[in-house]
DNA sequence: CTGGAAAGCGCC
DNA sequence: AAAGGGCGCTTTCCAG
């Protein structure tokens, strides 16, 4: 049997194969439906649909066919991947939208597959279609369904105590401008920092409306007067109120107790998954603060949380990619990759200073991003010339890395497109603009995007083993949630061990590159403590 | 009233 | 010249 499936407006509807179309309003009549394992399920957005069949105990079949990331594989950052645009594109077919033209759009769905998986094929791009992005569809779903804890009278007491210190801010920061003003206007604050109180402007960087009041400003103005210290302080601190702590309350299921964050498999350029509502890979981490945040992500008495993130997995892999011999035998020999990145660039003598480890962290990102001489300068707080000097001697250092940059943006030049270790695409078009500006930003992106996406593939190959070693093995343990490089589980408070070791296994083994990779474990009672 | 741009900042 | 890559969310501010 064959379905195909529109979600229109959170409503799924399904077609099936012998044309009759109608409406699932029943989920647990749809279950049932895909209950039927040798269904072959073909639509969009086929995660909000698994969401719903796993929690009436049904399956979406054993080959779901999703059309918008079959889209979102070929050509990521295209404008449309929703059906209608695909219909467009693939089938010269204009499709109808609202209430009556679910079946056309269902329709569409079945005959778009085989012309999407041409394409895949075309660009041998289907098994990271088939046996990457597909498998990953349930197991967001799981997880999404699973959701995560938070204490949210926790968050209560932080909000009260915030609200004081703010509060009390708000009065000392006006005092000091000798007037009231709204801190978080950035034209007012301006006005005051600028014109009243006419701290130099030496340095001060532009935006298109005038001079920037941002993080890196403040800390230079700090020296002159000592408002600017105190509005960093105030930012922070109301960044964390209005962005976590009195947010997150709010969008806590009160039937689960749990935030259901909603992850988003065909948003990000590079093939990272992104999260919304709430974004939970933004949960603060650095600073005492960020972590009492974190801390109130937690796990149900009896439970707890398992923590498992790759080291330096995009620097491991630059290392595989460029096969830089300085590179590859670093990580071989397990060194800590800043401290000889600082050994390499500063010269073994004089030791290894704290200030010479933080500039080689920062080089060895920034030639990931790739940084210019000016930003290092600035984050570093040294003259250009010595950032030019810096940057000069990593490349001779690490000659492969320099070799590997250079290649890559020539095969980008040419083909039109750069791709990661799974055939991952991503087309950069202003490669050839006559704008040096973007040309240059879609140089650093050809540099950039085979790292962070190869790194994607890696972690979304490691999901789908974890998640089986876990069921094989009969641990009372779940996936939910990916940030990126790292993985948290929920699993009980006894198995957290096997979990752990499960769990590091099947990460450490996700791909043989030539350096190896690493992964730190941690488990505890809520998320600050994992980590 | 809503929508969007801009600025700013949390994470990897 | 305006800058390191990728996101999502908040507030302010202004236009419709």
């Amino acid at each position: 049997m064959e379905i195909g499936v529109s979600v229109v407006e959170g409503e799924a509807v399904v077609l099936g194969s012998d044309g009759a179309t109608g409406t699932a309003q029943i989920l647990g009549a749809l279950a049932s439906m895909l209950h039927d394992e040798a269904a072959e399920v073909v639509g969009e957005d086929l995660k909000a649909l698994m969401v719903v069949a796993a929690r009436s105990g049904g399956v979406i079949g054993r080959r779901p066919f999703d059309t918008r990331i079959a889209s979102y594989v070929l050509n990521p950052t295209l404008e449309g991947h929703d059906l209608t645009a695909l219909a467009e594109r693939f089938l010269g077919t204009t499709l109808p939208t609202g209430p009556d033209a679910t079946g056309a759009r269902a329709t569409a769905a079945l005959r778009l597959r085989p012309v999407l998986e041409r394409e895949l094929e075309a660009c041998e791009a289907l098994s990271l279609f088939r046996d990457v992005e597909m498998p990953l569809l349930q197991i967001l779903a799981d997880m999404e369904r699973r959701g995560m804890l938070v204490d949210v009278a926790m968050l209560a007491a932080l909000s009260s105590e915030y609200a004081g210190k703010l509060a009390g801010m708000v009065e000392e920061i006006h005092a000091l401008a000798g007037e009231t003003f709204n801190i978080q206007s950035p034209p007012q604050l301006r006005t005051v920092l600028f014109e009243k109180l006419k701290l130099s402007t030496r340095g001060v960087r532009r935006g298109k409306t005038g001079l920037s009041t941002d993080v890196d400003v403040l800390r230079k103005l700090a020296k002159q007067h000592p408002l600017p210290a105190l509005i960093l302080e105030y930012r922070a601190l109301a960044k964390l109120m209005s962005t976590y702590v009195d947010t997150l309350p709010g969008l806590v299921n009160p039937e689960t107790g749990r935030v259901h964050t909603c992850f988003h498999q065909a948003v990000a350029a590079t093939g990272r998954l992104s999260s919304s509502d709430p974004n939970l890979q933004n949960i603060p981490v650095r600073g005492e603060e960020g972590r009492r945040i974190r801390a109130a992500f937690t796990a149900p008495p009896g439970r707890c949380l398992v923590s498992a993130d790759y080291s330096q997995i995009e620097l491991r892999i630059l290392a595989h990619l460029s096969g830089d011999s300085a590179l590859v035998d670093a990580f071989r020999r397990n060194e800590d990759i800043h401290a000889r990145t600082a050994a390499e660039v500063f010269g073994g003598l004089g030791g290894l200073t704290a200030d010479k480890r933080r500039a080689a962290k920062a080089i060895n990102f920034g030639i990931i991003y790739g940084m210019g001489p000016a930003r290092l300068a600035r984050e570093l707080e040294i003259p250009h010339d010595e950032a030019v000097g810096y940057i000069a001697q990593y490349f001779s250092r690490y000659p492969g890395v320099r070799a590997y940059v250079g290649e890559t943006v020539a095969s980008a030049r040419r083909l039109g497109y750069v791709q990661t270790l799974m055939n991952r695409r991503r087309y950069l078009p202003e490669l050839g603009a006559q704008d040096g500006g973007a040309r240059q930003f879609a140089e650093r992106t050809a540099v950039n995007t085979p790292i962070q996406g190869s790194a994607a593939d890696l972690i979304k190959v490691a999901m789908q083993r974890v998640d089986r070693r876990l069921r094989q093995d009969r641990l009372d343990a779940g996936m939910i949630l990916q940030v990126h490089d790292e993985l948290v589980f929920e699993c009980a408070e006894e198995m957290a061990d096997p979990v752990a070791a499960a769990v590091r296994a099947e990460m450490e083994g996700v791909a043989q590159l030539i350096v190896p990779l690493r992964v730190d474990v941690h488990s505890g009672r809520n998320w600050a403590e994992a980590h």
